[in-house]
DNA sequence: TCCCAATTGGTAATCATTACAAACTGGTAA
DNA sequence: TTACCAGTTTGTAATGATTACCAATTGGGA
């Protein structure tokens, strides 16, 4: 928890309960969950914890840098706590979002064609290796 | 006009006039636009037009591959009428979205780590070469 | 310990998209 | 040329993610 409380404070964010979760629960499960599904699976073990709060501090973590917003998907934003560059993978039929470990020679570009570049995504669809063989 | 009414009736589709309509809009506007754009801008000179028309159309296109979703934004889709593989480029200032001519050597690639590849977006976010010296 | 700006929580509003069903029509077959 | 029907179109209602708003609460410096 000293991590997360180490992150909060060095971007001159309050510390709250609320923050530490929610930090802690995209540290622990890389599936680029979105707010929805952070807000459930939050919810039992901290019942008071309110939808606006999930979005608001996803919306703060995202300014500070800590995490990136996927729009890899049509209906939701999904939520990815990075540390390296990658790029990602949807799967059309379960929805899954994987972690793809290519290297781009475009990745670290900060310019193209004259626009400055603040986020790079790159984004495959298709079906996943799991539901290709069934 | 014979031009769309080719590219419909070799994939199957009737030919209406709403669907020549909106395939010709997206090919002499090659701005990216929205659902709803493509709606208000067709609306003046077909007052019939129906908004559940433009979504169906975009729907179809998309499923006989003559345009491609964007889901560069995070709140609508965007379309493009495309034909050669190309990246993205969106502003987070005036919000355009702009082609990159950028080769990248996974464009063509059919398997990434075991899964299926179907589409392949290289979206970039940032601000724009116009924004920016302004 | 006090205080205030930042944060939280709950509800209502927004907005893109989808669902639905009735009316209409493109295009084929007689 | 006409009749027919599956595919389309339309308009409205429903959905679902996200944002707006505001009152109540709280972290953390003075």
């Amino acid at each position: 928890m000293e991590k997360y409380v180490r992150i909060l404070k060095g971007k001159g964010l309050k510390i709250t309960p609320q923050r530490l979760t929610i930090l802690k629960y995209l540290d622990e499960n890389r599936t680029h969950p979105d707010a929805d599904t952070i807000y459930n699976d939050l919810k039992s073990t901290n019942p008071s914890l309110s939808r606006t709060t999930v979005y608001n501090t996803l919306d703060k973590l995202r300014e500070i840098g800590v995490i990136q917003e996927l729009t890899i998907s049509k209906t939701e934003n999904r939520y990815d706590y990075h540390t390296d560059p990658h790029h990602h993978f949807l799967c059309r039929k379960c929805g899954s979002i994987i972690d793809v470990d290519i290297v781009c020679k475009h990745q670290e570009s900060k310019m193209v064609d004259g626009h400055s570049i603040e986020e790079i995504h790159g984004y495959f669809k298709g079906v996943c290796e799991t539901c290709y063989s069934e």
